[in-house]
DNA sequence: ACGGATTTCGAATGCCGTTCGAAACCGGTT
DNA sequence: AACCGGTTTCGAACGGCATTCGAAATCCGT
């Protein structure tokens, strides 16, 4: 019953989430390389997942999932550092930030997978909008509105929201834009040490949320 | 001699232009439909701009021109108005991201071909450096630093690129994932109103260079 | 061992961008 | 006016792509 929780939807996925890394363009990537990567064959794709756009998007979000359980555990060790004080800015920031930084310069990640599939978001027809279920996901960007507000007390939660969503802006230029961050520093920071950049970070995202 | 200065070059690139500003999605550009709207045909494509994703370039380096001009005269006003003290950093942020969010909300612009074009240099092989070229072209970016360290001289330039770069991240994440922004601000924030957007994104980018 | 549902397969379809040789067109020279 | 080399346009291919679909094959409860 187009099930995917089928031993080919699965090694699917897996040769999808596997090409997606090592293509550095999206175009690499085929119905027929996967195929053949999950020792099936392109019409098997159809047939689980209704498209390849479609497996691409469940990859995706496999891959969402588990980087936003990291982001969750680093907020829940900073809050339980403190706790019953508000927790500290500083590392509220670095867990909200951290990973996607981490993950982007991990050779071993899947986070190409997320690159790859935000612009494909872009570049595919809107009449997909389990892209924007997946992208508009913002429930665990949420959960550090209230942790925010603690520290902040004196912005509205429209203000956090907005600092929030600035605050992944930035990182997703970080991310996202590496040659040109390059360039617009002079290459004067190592953009290869996830420290320094999201100390970095921090040092402009900290004062947003400062008096 | 596969000149682009040819009367139907620049047809195919209006009829590329247009295109891409209406359709909603990257994969409606397609070489039969630029041509038929450019009374061509898709070889004319090839032989006057050797590919189409070379056509595409050409449209958005055209369009990035414009854009750029317009920032740059922003800055030149907002820089004449207090010479020969230095400007004033609202004004220098505003000329920074005011041209980008004005062109994002204005459907008359030609602001979708850029954001259709950054998606696709990430989606299309790296083998076009010639995207590189135009995206990471960030001379226009360089104007702002010396009137920024003016304002804020304890910085070297080293931060000041940092923050220019976070700047332009908190633009593209703006412009580009809106309705991200729309559900974090929870609705709180008129995005249509570019004037309410300018200020709200200069509220938080000034910070970063004060003391 | 059977039989209905599920899964796999391979050929066929229609779109895509690009190539290529032939036709058309152009402006300057005889 | 006829010619001609260089430039541009065209239309018919080509290979590759995702997807569809009917027929095989496989699976599993009986």
């Amino acid at each position: 019953m187009h099930g995917r929780a089928n031993l080919t939807a699965m090694r699917l996925m897996d040769a999808c989430e596997h090409l997606l890394c090592e293509a550095e363009a999206f175009e690499d990537l085929t119905a027929r390389r996967i195929a053949i990567e999950a020792h099936a064959t392109p019409s098997a794709i159809s047939y689980h997942f209704g498209s390849q756009e479609e497996l691409v998007a469940a990859v995706a979000e496999r891959v969402y999932r588990r980087l936003n359980a990291e982001r969750l555990s680093l907020l829940r060790k900073a809050v339980d550092r403190r706790a019953p004080d508000p927790p500290d800015l500083d590392e509220v920031i670095a867990a909200l930030v951290g990973p996607s930084i981490r993950w982007s310069l991990d050779p071993t990640s899947s986070y190409p997978v997320l690159s790859h599939f935000t612009s494909m978001a872009k570049t595919h027809r809107e009449r997909a909008p389990h892209y924007r279920r997946i992208i508009d996901n913002v429930e665990h960007h949420r959960a550090f509105v209230p942790h925010l507000k603690r520290i902040a007390p004196w912005l509205d939660e429209v203000d956090i929201g907005w600092r929030l969503n600035c605050a992944l802006g930035i990182r997703s230029q970080v991310t996202r834009s590496r040659s040109r961050t390059e360039v617009l520093t002079n290459y004067g920071i190592d953009l290869d040490d996830p420290d320094i950049v999201i100390a970095r970070m921090v040092e402009v995202i900290a004062p947003m949320f400062r008096r």
